[in-house]
DNA sequence: CAGTGGTCTAGACCACAGA
DNA sequence: CTGTGGTCTAGACCACTGT
């Protein structure tokens, strides 16, 4: 479905990143612009309200709608802030290879932490993966995944080589809908150091994640361990 | 000035916090709460969507609204994700006790990076100051910040001891609208592992921020080394 | 004062899910 | 079919800014 407040959103943010809008300019106010999109003024400002979100724009009452400067990004992998994908999906839109190895794939009884993570039964099957996920030949992260069994039936170690996330979409037609995650840095472990190439020195950067389906179930608990240098995560805040 | 999409939006979070609605299950609809709240369907939309933004619930189509389950809260300092506060205002909602050392106050030339990065001349004058903040008794964070002295004029130590943030806003009237951040794990340097009391095989959570007023001068620009051990960071992501 | 964004209304039509 | 949320309208009044 075609919606305007997106069309809106996207005219706007390409005019801002081709530099049609410079930074610290003012933009049309709402009425020109509903008047431009043909629509109503509640549809521009919930498509300026976007673009307010990502940092794109600021607005000012009383004064107008003015384009905030953008950090430029940086020649690293991008890591979306408020989507949630697989790290295959990202590494192909950003052109770089990726490839998997499966260091362990098992099935174990939950324990009751991992329980309440996934919320299932204590005792419940759960597939208990590690793999070393490779980018750009160099490796990047070592990732820990726990699924629940009954909800995420039929794991291969040819789906853990290729996109569980598209297994689980296409596949078993289930829905991705969102993530809570914690990020912190760690010291590394024997097990990273071996794997993802580093000195005793040289730390990790963690991101501990639940995954949500589209009914609310979470569907999996995951610590992936990144390359310290490798990795990093960028957040746009507002004053609320 | 009484928001009533605020006020809907906090009665149903703290309903949620307190337990009254159970994870998973289905809230009202709608119309139900424009009914129950006495306004329009759009209010309640709105105040619904600042919920879901933040993990709260999720809705589904033909089907309802619903609790997702919150991760509970970790026994650390929250610095929240989506806000932009001094770690003075922090500290103090969280009733931690803060003190600060200024290790470093000096007037410098921006150099070409800084100047970008604040957007001003090269050699216009800056501060750099160094500032160790010790929260709970315990050092937590070594924090480098860069402000533009003819934006940001008249700080002092006394200031340094104190909030800067409350000085910016309070004293020379200014507001503080939104920041940029990015993370990363680093290897601590000796000056880090010195005031922050590491082993050098210990790590630095770094938080590199420039932060934003609301006519859209960068005023700040910071690199936040934290222990490891006592800063995480949270984040709630949505698939778009 | 006029011009701006912020909020809010009372509807409308649509897409989707389940009975 | 009914009930749900998703979008959209064409206004309205308000708060704030600069002239």
């Amino acid at each position: 479905m075609v919606l305007k407040y997106n069309i809106i959103y996207k005219k706007i943010k390409e005019d801002i990143e081709n530099g049609i809008y410079k930074v610290n300019s003012k933009i049309e106010d709402e009425k020109t612009l509903a008047k431009y999109f043909n629509c109503s003024r509640m549809t521009v400002s919930k498509a300026l309200d976007l673009l307010v979100q990502e940092g794109y724009i600021y607005r000012k009452r009383g004064q107008g709608t003015f384009v905030l400067s953008k950090v430029k990004q940086k020649n690293k992998l991008m890591v979306p802030e408020r989507d949630i994908k697989g790290l295959t999906k990202i590494t192909k839109e950003s052109n770089y290879s990726i490839s998997s190895k499966v260091l362990f794939f098992n099935l174990e009884f939950a324990d009751k932490k991992l329980a309440e993570k996934l919320q299932i039964k204590e005792q419940d099957p759960v597939y208990n993966i590690l793999r070393l996920r490779i980018v750009d030949n160099k490796p990047y992260v070592l990732e820990r995944t726990y699924m629940s069994v009954q909800l995420i039936s039929g794991i291969t170690e040819e789906i853990l080589l290729n996109s569980v996330y598209d297994y689980i979409e296409n596949t078993l037609g289930l829905k991705i809908a969102s993530a809570n995650k914690t990020l912190r840095a760690s010291i590394s472990t024997e097990e990273d150091q071996k794997f993802l190439n580093l000195k005793p020195v040289e730390p990790i950067f963690e991101v501990e994640q639940i995954a949500y389906l589209d009914d609310g179930t979470p569907f999996e608990y995951s610590i992936s361990r990144h390359r310290y240098d490798l990795f990093e995560f960028t957040s746009f805040a507002l004053k609320q």
